[in-house]
DNA sequence: TTGACACATTCCCATATGGGCATATATTGC
DNA sequence: GCAATATATGCCCATATGGGAATGTGTCAA
């Protein structure tokens, strides 16, 4: 069956570089095509290409204007991501929590170490 | 160059939904390759491929029990997605606002033309 | 109409994939 | 040692990829 395909999915659509990359971009507003792939220093049709991904899964909006075409970010999509990674924050805070209680632990044998000398 | 591997990154390694769903089996706690296999409805290679690619990317640790492999999530190895994802969570809430906002103003519309009547 | 520009689409190719399957590699109990 | 069980690994294949290059499509201005 191979790998799913890039669009079938956020988190696909993301797993590309140059795809988060243009995300972060159009965090700032809107952007033309040329004016994506002149920032990723990629040749204008790979930047559609992506483009056309981001679209297809609904992580951007084209509007057109004159001849370019304005890509803009459609900051909704990300959420299944958000919601999805939240379920797992209590994880790591428990093993930096661990982490943290033995570093204390550490810390504490450091000083009691320290007052038997 | 063709698309990354799986293992060279967490948002790769994540964009299957089988490893999203074997992150999810771990959160509740240890278990072993064939408990994997048979809730995910997979046959045993394939589990421990897929936990080969989440530990090759280190969201998951492998521990020896006899003769069988337990595998523990490692809930730090997801926080560069969210870290990433959350520097878009003002995007999406001010698209929220806005329909919120939008919503409100059909709402007050409404009771307007209510009392028209 | 014609040319210039912005963008999208198509074809090519090297590469990695995930599943099926067979097989190697522990580890345990006898 | 040997059989049984649990896991990992190797090979096969169909499939989708992202980049390069060429070409199609659309819009503007003269």
């Amino acid at each position: 069956m191979a790998r799913l395909a890039t669009t079938s999915d956020v988190f696909n659509a993301v797993a590309e570089p140059r795809r988060r990359q243009i995300l972060t971009l159009l965090s700032g507003g809107e952007r033309s095509v040329n004016d994506l792939a002149r920032q990723l220093r990629v040749r204008q049709p790979q930047a559609s290409k992506h483009l056309g991904v981001l679209r297809q899964v609904g992580l951007v909006r084209v509007r057109g204007a004159g001849q370019q075409r304005l890509y803009a970010l459609n900051g909704q999509g990300l959420k299944p991501i958000h919601d999805w990674v939240k379920t797992f924050e209590r994880q790591w805070n428990e093993s930096l929590d661990r982490l943290d209680a033995y570093l204390k632990e550490l810390q504490k044998k450091e000083r009691d170490d320290v007052r038997k000398r």
